[in-house]
DNA sequence: ATTTGTGCAAATCGTTTGCATCTGA
DNA sequence: TCAGATGCAAACGATTTGCACAAAT
C-alpha cells in the first residue's frame, strides 16, 4: 500500500474546497494512502503521533468532519460510544465484531435488501445501513 | 392506551428475576403500558418526572440495562450519541429520522436481507440490523 | 493583509460509578 | 434482618467550543 503523492493529495483537498494545510495533508495521506479503512478519531490521532505528525485531537475531529462534509469520508454510527469514519464512501455494508470494535467491509453489491415499506409522507430514504453483528462461533 | 395492571407488572418483573420496587414498577408501567416504544434514558426520565414519579437518572440507566439483560428491552445503537431502548424485542427493523432523532418500527417480516457473505472463521452472525435513514423529501 | 486553520484547555453531553442511605421480602 | 436498590454527586470518555496564535493565499 504505497502512499499517495503529495501533489495528488493537495489537488484532492483543493477540489474539495479545503486548504491543503500540513495537518490535513498528513491526515489525508494516512487515510487515503492505504486502501479502505475504518478509523476512530482516537485511533487516527495515535496513528498520526506514531507517524511523527503532531496534530491535536481537536484538529482530528475538525478534519474528519470536514472530510466527511466534502464527501471524502462517511461517518458510521454503529456503536453507541464512538464514531467511525469510513474511507470507502461508495455503497456497501459492514460486519461488526462487537467484542473488538472492529469493522469489516461487505462489498456493495453483495447484500440485497428487499421489502422496505414506503417512508412516511414527506420523507424519502437517504440511505440504508446494514450491520451484520458477529460474535464468537 | 390503557396501563397494565400492577399485578401484571409485578409478576413480569418477578419472572425476570427483578424485585418489583416502586421505581421499577413505575418505569415498567410507562414502558410496557402503551404498545411498542423507543425511548432514550433522558426521555424516560422526563416522562417519569411528568408522571410524578421521582427517579434519578442513574436509576433510569440501571433499570434500562437490567430490563435489557432480562430480555424485556432491546438496545439500539443507531445514533452515535445517545442510546435507544426498544420495547419490541422481536425481530424487526427501523426507519430513523435523523433530524428528529425519531425511530419508527418496520414490522419484522417486511424486510428481507439477502447475499450476506459467510462471516470470518470462528465467527457467527448474532444479529443483522437494518436502519433505513430518512430525510425530508 | 486577510482569511482560514490550529492548539490548548475548558466546557458539554451522555453515561457510569462509589458510597451512604433506604426498602422490600 | 439484610441483600439488593436507590440517589446523589463526582468521575468518565468521547466530542465540541472559545479564543489566542500561526499559517496559507
Amino acid at each position: 500500500m504505497p502512499g499517495l503523492s503529495p501533489q495528488l493529495i493537495t489537488s484532492r483537498l483543493r477540489k474539495a474546497g479545503l486548504r491543503p494545510t500540513r495537518q490535513r495533508c498528513a491526515l489525508a495521506a494516512l487515510l487515503f494512502g492505504q486502501g479502505d479503512r475504518h478509523v476512530s478519531a482516537e485511533a487516527l490521532h495515535e496513528e498520526a503521533s506514531a507517524a511523527g505528525v503532531r496534530v491535536s485531537l481537536a484538529t482530528i475531529y475538525n478534519t474528519l468532519h470536514q472530510f466527511q462534509q466534502a464527501g471524502l469520508l462517511r461517518e458510521l454510527a454503529i456503536d453507541g460510544q464512538r464514531s467511525y469514519f469510513d474511507t470507502n464512501t461508495s455503497n456497501h455494508n459492514h460486519f461488526y465484531i462487537e467484542t473488538q470494535g472492529r469493522l469489516i467491509d461487505i462489498p456493495g453489491h453483495a447484500v440485497r435488501v428487499d421489502g422496505v415499506p414506503l417512508p412516511p409522507e414527506g420523507m424519502r430514504i437517504s440511505h440504508i445501513d446494514v450491520v451484520v453483528r458477529l460474535v464468537k462461533a
